[in-house]
DNA sequence: AATCTGACCAACCGCGTTCAC
DNA sequence: TGTGAACGCGGTTGGTCAGAT
């Protein structure tokens, strides 16, 4: 379709609007109103095509606009809308009394945006930031190079630093997985298209267990309740702090199978769920809980009521996950610094 | 004091849609 | 119904300013 060729036009003025300019078009607009846009710069003694008088009316000059810093309930009300909208600007704006999509637009591109990364979430999904896998070889990698750098025997410590590192993503990522969503905003709705998959989480579990085998193929049950500590709160508080300890318990009763089940429950924020192959999992009482800080308070302990060895050979051996859990809370206290910690003091190549 | 860098935001550009003829 | 002008919207640019070096 055609466009409008207002802005082609040689001759008009373009760039910064001054004093004298904003006066003549509030004075056009008040006296006649805007009427055609085409029409009006002629009809107000305006060099500029109708076009840039819109735009300076609409973004800057109008009586209702509300300028000034973003209230923390229109930055709630952006984040609520852009998890919704997306980027339709002008859809959030007409929530947003005095607000132009422009303004929208620019607040959420220098704030909100970088605020949501630092925060560990994908700003145009509202979800945990999940590009940590795509990154990985290229963690790997530099790990590796600088392992080879200080170590003679380069090639067993890359390989085990690979191993911890792609053991840690997956853990980190379950972790992101299994919080309540979304956590970008408290007012949002829980809409199911936030929700992971089932398989999503039950690929993950079962990945982190079978590798967690200390004696591969020899079906040595579990033998005592091992505990997951969730990794520490990040800077901001956010999104840890609401992420449960994982308790696994042995339980000869149940099997593997259960474990989507389990994950999907898990998703759900019950306190208390009863499976299929007497499968349960429950949230222990506050009282053998830490005292909650004043802000975001971390759920309980989470017990999963776990399997022993199973008749899936891929996933029937011992686990011995609170060294796992251990390591993981020291090397990498949250998800922000994976990166920053197998960069760190790497030099420059 | 000079230069650099990044944040901020008004304004522009260009595409898709709507409207009038 | 087809066409082109007008409009609306989202992405991008570029000027300004403040803080860091």
């Amino acid at each position: 379709m055609g466009r409008s060729p207002c802005c082609d036009e040689s001759g008009l003025k373009k760039g910064p609007w001054t004093p004298e300019e904003d006066q003549k078009l509030i004075k056009h607009i008040q006296n006649h109103g805007h009427g055609s846009w085409r029409a009006l710069p002629k009809l107000a003694g305006l060099n500029r095509c109708g076009k840039s008088c819109r735009l300076r009316w609409t973004n800057y000059l109008r009586p209702d606009i509300k300028r000034g810093k973003f209230s923390q309930e229109e930055e709630q009300t952006i984040l609520n809308l852009h998890s919704v909208l997306g980027n339709k600007w002008s859809a959030i704006a007409s929530h947003l009394p005095g607000r132009t999509d422009n303004e929208i637009k620019n607040f959420w591109n220098t704030h909100l945006k970088k605020k949501l990364i630092q925060m560990g979430f994908d700003p145009m999904t509202h979800r945990p930031r999940t590009d940590i896998f795509s990154s990985l070889p290229h963690i790997i990698a530099l790990a590796s190079l600088k392992e080879l750098m200080e170590n003679p025997s380069w090639e067993e410590q890359a390989l085990r630093l690979q191993a911890e590192a792609l053991q840690m993503a997956k853990f980190q990522y379950l972790q992101f997985l299994l919080q309540p969503p979304p956590t970008t905003s408290s007012l949002t709705n829980t809409t199911t298209n936030n929700n992971p998959t089932e398989i999503e989480i039950m690929n993950l579990i079962n990945s982190l267990f079978e590798s967690q085998m200390t004696t591969p193929n020899t079906n040595t049950p579990l033998t005592a309740p091992t505990t997951l500590q969730p990794l520490a709160t990040d800077s901001a508080g956010l999104p840890f702090s609401h992420l449960p300890s994982l308790e696994i318990v042995p339980n000869t009763t149940n099997t593997y199978e259960t474990l989507p089940f389990i994950a999907k429950e898990m998703c759900g924020q019950n306190n208390e769920v009863s499976g299929p192959n007497n499968c349960s999992w429950q949230l222990p009482s506050s009282s053998t809980t830490p005292s909650p800080p004043a802000v975001d308070p971390p759920l309980p302990p989470l017990n999963i009521i776990h399997d022993g060895p199973s008749s899936n050979s891929n996933y029937g051996d011992a686990c011995s996950t609170s060294s796992f859990a251990g390591s993981s809370a020291s090397i990498w206290p949250d998800h922000l610094l994976l990166e920053d910690a197998l960069f760190h003091d790497i030099p420059s190549l």
